[in-house]
DNA sequence: AGACACTTAAAACCATCGTTTTACATGCGT
DNA sequence: ACGCATGTAAAACGATGGTTTTAAGTGTCT
């Protein structure tokens, strides 16, 4: 599968950068440097493709976010930002691109959604010492609401969203 | 310019519902019962259509949000979703499609944005008295994340969204 | 050597893309 | 009745869309 795992990496580049729709086979086949028929016979189509993608992007994405505590997850994601740069969640624009036409490739998003979830829960069961679910809602509310507005403004706002996590959980902490 | 505000209201659904590119014209002459002949005399082009349909909304949003307080903010955030449906911002999604390679779209979505920072800077110095940057900042990441959020999880969370901003606002409150 | 799996380049497929053009029908002010 | 702006339908434009097919070139295993 060394040939899928190149494929993928040049094809994740192009629908991140241009669109999932408004990137044409011609360039993903050229920038793969593969032969439109590899590409169908490994993918099948072109949402297979993207639905590859995804799922190769949310274990990468995921990885990125095997930290402890509040302060390392938004570094964290801070980073993936001056990495990867600020053009917002992949998976959410993908399903704005499709409107949720394609069953595969909302099946992905919801998974990677639902895993993300579960990951910020785990952070801040670790940071209180207990299950908190409202908590790691509203952290949950500040990632993607710095995702968000990273797009038009930069990385730089992770740092608020940051500060304003650390006051929530230090608000919710059992001792004082 | 009576079939201008047909054509944009026609137009501004399939963009919002089907996506930018994936819309062709033919289904935006049929949609807004007008001859491609006159579409293109009135906007030019399609990215022009697009930029005067979010004109357009930017107006009609933020005419909603023309409101007292963050229970009301969240609460028009979330009657908007109810009407509108839960398919994110649609100035952020069109930013993803066309990837700031259109000058004119770029600009509309970038004076959208200041304006809502500036609504939600208002809304901040009625509640607490004065003007608190970072707690405007903290009350757009949470606006921004419950808009993220109820894509795949429905108008339901923003109650989830406004009670943080209640918890933020009341901390920040100079009594005691 | 021969069979097999896998790749390639290139053309063909039909459909649709955004845009412009041609030719014709209105309504309105004067 | 005239001119003029504004509308229509429909065809044409060249380009590109996603997908399949054809024909030929690899290397590897037995």
């Amino acid at each position: 599968m060394d040939i899928g795992i190149r494929i993928i990496a040049a094809v994740e580049r192009l629908f991140d950068t241009n669109g999932f729709v408004a990137t044409g086979m011609d360039r993903l086949t050229q920038a793969s440097d593969v032969s439109s028929r590899t590409l169908y016979k490994h993918f099948g189509s072109k949402t297979g493709l993207m639905t590859a993608v995804l799922s190769a992007r949310d274990a990468r994405f995921l990885r990125r976010l095997d930290v402890r505590g509040v302060v390392a997850l938004f570094d964290a994601l801070e980073d993936w930002m001056r990495v990867e740069g600020t053009r917002g969640c992949l998976f959410l624009r993908t399903a704005g691109e499709t409107g949720g036409r394609d069953a595969g490739i909302t099946a992905v998003i919801y998974a990677h959604k639902k895993a993300l979830h579960r990951r910020l829960g785990e952070i801040v069961e670790v940071e209180v010492g207990r299950t908190d679910e409202d908590l790691a809602e509203q952290i949950l509310f500040l990632f993607e609401g710095a995702t968000a507005e990273a797009i038009y403004r930069g990385p730089e706002v992770v740092s608020t969203a940051r500060t304003a996590a650390e006051a929530l959980i230090r608000d919710a902490r059992p001792s004082a």
